[in-house]
DNA sequence: CAAAATTAATCAAACGATTGATTAATGTAA
DNA sequence: TTACATTAATCAATCGTTTGATTAATTTTG
């Protein structure tokens, strides 16, 4: 049947981004994925032609309703800029800590400073969200919501970097939390509520005008 | 003469860290390593006793002196909670800037969602540095100097978080800034001080109490 | 001092193991 | 039967490491 055959790729898929993930992309050896997997080393070939095209294969299954809900927040005329950057932050990080493994392993190959074809895919998708945000950013520059003085740029390596400590170094962030962020249960009954309200707490402090606190 | 051994293995480190930050550890075969080094491949393993060898010797050239520079500012009692703040970001923007090939070497090998020996050590290695930067937080809190609502622990996430943004995934960064953040000239003209600058004043105003302007 | 003995450094070649990939044979369902 | 799915076996290539031999440097000895 065909809609076995989508859930056993499926089913693939997620097993070699949790290996993936687990052991970066040149540490995860197709036999480990295939035998974690239960099926035959060459069935990832014949699915999917080469270990490279499970990699790839797992970004065409994320990115592409990931990015069109964070593009819908940003071309949503009915908000302002405030509120655009809230919905932002709930969505964004709702997604990156549920989805953890693909992030863990979608920066960790981006975390060369060789380039390669790999490294310049990878660097077009991320950008994707990055305009977007940086997009929200500039506009409530524009109209005068943000204060004019901020770091526009800077700013965006806080936001994703933050994001990016939490979750893809997940041993240290565990230490410094003191729970363990892998856990699902812990990402959503602790870890998403508070990384949401700090990160809209921090934006506002610095992006906040001078003077004027009827946004707090 | 002792000199030239010492220089040499020197010499293979300064290559060994560079290629690892290029292609990450298991990217970077020893063959690459000794040929970019121009010394026998047989040295690598006469000297460092392994490929896993050659990377530890890397942290133990790097870490000991940052630390003690960054303990030492923590332990400074002659000067206040800001101050603090600020000497400790001077030092470890510098650093990390100046030194990204083994900062991305070693952030890469730690963004596992596996355990390893490895990654206990590395999460063992960072943690004094955040340790650091937690402590004058925690005592800046204590004081009354800092907002007593600031989330510590998350403003260590942003932190560290925003420096690995910008070191760690040079691609991205050097796309967002508009400028190649491994230049070692563009480092020291203009991405240290801008980023010294943003850091500081992001802190100040998440960290500062409100109704309470004389330390801007 | 000079010859001999010892140690350290370096090399090309090969090791066994593992990698990603492919093959040819077999199983299965329409 | 025919087309697809799955398997075990096998492939060449590359991996990190080790080897035995050779050269260079140092120490010991007469």
């Amino acid at each position: 049947m065909e809609k076995d055959k989508t859930d056993k790729k499926d089913h693939i898929l997620d097993v070699a981004e949790r290996v993936f993930a687990e052991h970066g992309y040149d540490g995860a050896s197709t036999r480990m994925i295939s035998g974690e997997a239960g099926v035959n080393m060459a069935m990832l070939n014949y699915y999917f032609g080469s270990k490279e095209g499970v990699f790839l294969a797992i970004f065409d299954r994320r990115i592409t309703s990931f990015q069109n809900v964070l593009l819908s927040i940003g071309n949503d005329e009915s908000i302002n800029s405030w509120e655009k950057l809230d919905k932002y932050l709930d969505s964004y990080i709702d997604k990156v800590v549920t989805n953890n493994c693909f992030h863990i392993m979608l920066n960790r190959e981006i975390s060369k400073s060789k380039k390669t074809d790999l490294t310049d895919q990878i660097t077009d998708i991320i950008m994707k969200n990055v305009t977007v945000f940086q997009n929200i950013i500039a506009e409530g520059i524009k109209k005068g919501d943000f204060n004019k003085d901020a770091d526009q740029q800077l700013l965006v390596a806080t936001i994703f970097g933050t994001k990016n400590y939490i979750v893809n170094t997940p041993h240290i962030s565990s230490k410094v939390l003191g729970f363990d962020v892998l856990d699902a249960g812990v990402q959503n009954d602790l870890l998403k509520p508070r990384f949401k309200k700090y990160m809209k707490t921090l934006l506002k402090a610095y992006l906040q005008n001078e003077n004027d606190n009827n946004n707090l």
